[in-house]
DNA sequence: AGCCAGGCTACCG
DNA sequence: CGGTAGCATGGC
């Protein structure tokens, strides 16, 4: 069996397996087999600070910063970009970072006010301090509903255990041979990230297990 | 009690 | 260029 046509048959196991995950939790819940989100625009932008606020960290400590920002009042690009850093810190010191995070978070809102209403290309993301790879292809997937692959240390760790991708495997390639592979759709795109962590979770839980 | 989480930048050789 | 220290917190 050739290597990519494989992909899309794991995809359908993983997903029998485990069921749809609703990855992205909106408003502090998960919306499973719901791919309709962001509704709005304070959604949209929740969900991109959301994606840098979660880099290499838990998800747990990202969501509780994204909580005290709206507390705060500070979900919002207008008004974060106006606030006042020690205010900006202390609302996002769940995540970890938050001195570099802060910044990052600044040079968001500043770009995504300019961008006034449309959406960025993956180059303009990129091009933002603070923004790489993972993070500007998940704000382009989750936030903006655009077919794009999101790679992260799970898919590579996964999919090199199988052997179809190189461990050492730079990220656009991986990336190319997930999209090479797939339909090019968001809703399937959005899943799959999704049960790739889910299934690598479960790897992980069993390891630990034994 | 250390390791690791839904990474990225800066700097080193 | 590729490799890696540094960034900070919290859960296990």
């Amino acid at each position: 069996m050739e290597k990519g046509s494989r992909i899309l048959q794991i995809y359908h196991s993983l997903l029998e397996k485990y069921g749809t995950q609703g990855w992205w939790p909106i408003g502090g819940k998960y919306h499973p087999a719901d791919y309709s989100f962001p509704k709005n625009g304070k959604q949209r932008f929740e969900i991109c600070i959301g994606a840098i606020l979660a880099q290499s960290i838990s998800w747990k400590g990202a969501e509780k910063a994204v909580m005290n920002l709206r507390k705060a009042g500070l979900m919002d690009a207008g008004k974060l970009l106006r606030a006042p850093m020690p205010k900006l810190k202390s609302a996002i010191v769940p995540a970890g970072y938050f001195n570099q995070k802060a910044r990052k978070l600044k040079e968001f809102a500043r770009f995504y006010l300019a961008l006034n209403g449309r959406a960025p290309s993956r180059e303009e993301l990129l091009s933002i301090w603070g923004i790489g790879k993972e993070t500007a292809d998940s704000i382009l997937l989750y936030a903006y509903g655009v077919p794009t692959f999101v790679v992260d240390a799970y898919a590579r760790r996964v999919f090199s255990g199988l052997r179809l991708v190189r461990r050492d495997a730079d990220y656009d390639k991986i990336k190319q041979f997930f999209e090479g592979n797939l339909p090019k759709d968001a809703a399937l795109f959005n899943e799959y990230h999704a049960l790739i962590v889910r299934h690598a979770k479960e790897m992980k839980k069993k390891k630990a297990a034994n």
